[in-house]
DNA sequence: ATCGTTCGTCGAATCGGTTCGATGAAATCC
DNA sequence: GGATTTCATCGAACCGATTCGACGAACGAT
């Protein structure tokens, strides 16, 4: 292993110098920088993070607790990571990743034995037992999606609220009069994850402001519920024409099973999906969105935990503003 | 922060007996034994991750770089993930995340910097330019996905050339005579990424002995390239009954299709997938598959990467078997 | 009773950095 | 030109663990 000492030595100086010269912390002559580099470059030297770790309490290190369930979301929560993993390198910091399925242990567990400088954490639920330990870890933590209560824990999200709102404003613009949500399965509802609940009320309130009827609806992912769901939805309601998809998973069988019961998008049902706009374009039809920025998301919540560790502390809540991209699925009546 | 010498002195012995009791490395009378871990207990104290890693040469992380394209794969990755961090806490492990895009450096800096003991690498390449630096580097490594010359490294992955067979055996014993496949885009075959051509050998070598037509196709994501890919398939080979698709994110899009087009699974055309088997349910039939044993191969490669640290050197190449699970989506001819 | 083991614990060295105070040389001031 | 400030560098302490050799006490063998 290179250590300091021998690119030190390499150079002729001594180890704080190097030291010194890596860390920019106090003026160096150009010469002696040149130096030391040189060494640094020929001996292929990288400081061991462990003996950085301990010397100066910092890691350079940031945990990121994502959900893993299998089975839900996946694509989504991909790219957080992706985007919070990328967001991370460009601020000099490695990703470690914790499921939330390890509970508030182990964010105990990563803070007090400093494998990480500070903690991102996805889904938080109203209620979840990982809030109190968050707020008694004494190291800067970021949400990623603003639970009911953040307890002023800082929060990164998009603001569904607006976001139900503006699929609603979108299609009462284009005249229609009556629009169903799909939205997410109950179990989300069930545990508590705000933005299904924020969403919901964004539709229905601005449904009410337009004086659009509103037939929310929560979505399984099987086949099987989305079509018996969109089964009762005509048949309760059939003067639905314009649907909004806050869900996903369950968007190819959504669209698969308009067009297996011959109702064209978007000449007889307007669709407009919240989703990445990665997902947007492969489908029959180009989907209207209300786009999940997620790369905007995991880079700000890295953003602010960079920030958070140089000191500035600010426990606001960003909600972004809902981006709204017109494609083929939606028309007016 | 609680340090081993707080504990220490909590507990009425020296530092370095905490540490014996922790590690178990020597005999301790069941007396201090307790005395310890009720202060270890009390305190809340959890061993500095720098500290020991400078003094042991050991961190518990294991890097994993994986492919983070957003737009390929997420699904299936973000599987390989979550068993990967899985099995990594079950033997007491962390993950550190690296993207591929990283290139070779990263993997050079994760290594010579001790962030991490261990790398495990998925979506390796025939002539991946990681492979050199990856052998160049002192630390155990494993590869999930077996690239076309490993050159001794060890790999972990599904047997693909069997899994093509399994596919089209199943078919022909059903009395499929002509057999199509649909693959992964152009752009996997050409990066190298060696799973793909292994289907196609397995497929098609499966298909010559057992004396059935095989058409191979690779398949674009986009809706309008698996629309037109069906049109053009059909139109030249009316005579296919049986389709293998090996590509998941195409899998909705087919079905879809299909659909419309008049072709109902199974009745006119049986439908073999090559997805992780929580992707088969949630469609309008659900589908035949052959399994991507996610879990397992992750488990595997971690347990595989923990053995190689406990100083176990053996490069050997593990393919699980394919498993194949019939369901609604395959029937006779 | 004496010697040699074994057992349990301790103290000190070590890992590889960072950081602070000190120091000598060069530059600035009057 | 002597006093003073600034600049570049060095040396040593320190971060919090692990690990090895040493050592005293208890124990068994003779």
């Amino acid at each position: 292993m290179v250590t300091i000492h021998e690119v030190a030595r390499a150079a002729g100086v001594a180890p704080s110098t190097v030291s010194y010269v890596i860390s920019g912390k106090r003026s160096i002559s150009p010469k002696t920088k040149r130096l030391v580099e040189e060494s640094i470059r020929r001996l292929g030297y990288h400081p061991h993070a462990g003996a950085r770790a301990l010397a100066s309490s910092r890691t350079s290190v940031l945990a990121l607790v994502v959900p893993l369930r299998t089975d839900l979301n996946v694509a989504v929560v991909m790219q957080f990571v992706a985007s919070v993993v990328k967001a991370a390198r460009d601020h000099d910091h490695d990703v470690l990743l914790l499921t939330k399925d390890e509970g508030p242990a182990a964010l105990q567990r990563v803070a007090s034995s400093a494998l990480a400088d500070a903690l991102i954490v996805m889904d938080v639920e109203s209620d979840d037992p990982r809030v109190p330990m968050l707020l008694a870890l004494d190291r800067p933590v970021v949400l990623i999606g603003a639970p009911d209560s953040p307890s002023g824990l800082p929060c990164v999200d998009l603001d569904f609220t607006a976001a139900g709102a503006v699929c609603v404003g979108h299609l009462a613009d284009l005249g229609h009069r009556s629009i169903a949500l799909v939205g997410p399965s109950p179990a989300v509802y069930r545990r508590g994850t705000s933005y299904a609940a924020r969403f919901l009320r964004g539709f229905t309130d601005a449904a009410r402001a337009r004086r659009v009827k509103a037939v929310p609806r929560s979505c399984q992912h099987s086949y099987d519920a989305v079509s018996s769901g969109l089964d009762e939805l005509f048949a309760r309601h059939p003067d639905v024409t314009g649907l909004v998809v806050h869900n996903e998973a369950v968007l190819p069988a959504v669209l698969s099973d308009l067009r297996h019961r011959g109702r064209r998008v978007p000449e007889d049902v307007s669709v407009v999906a919240v989703c990445p706009d990665s997902m947007a374009e492969n489908h029959p039809v180009a989907l209207t969105t209300v786009a999940i920025p997620a790369e905007e998301v995991g880079a700000l919540a890295v953003e602010m935990t960079v920030r958070s560790l140089g000191g500035h502390t600010s426990a606001e809540t960003r909600l972004l503003a809902p981006r709204l991209t017109v494609r083929g699925s939606t028309t007016h009546v």
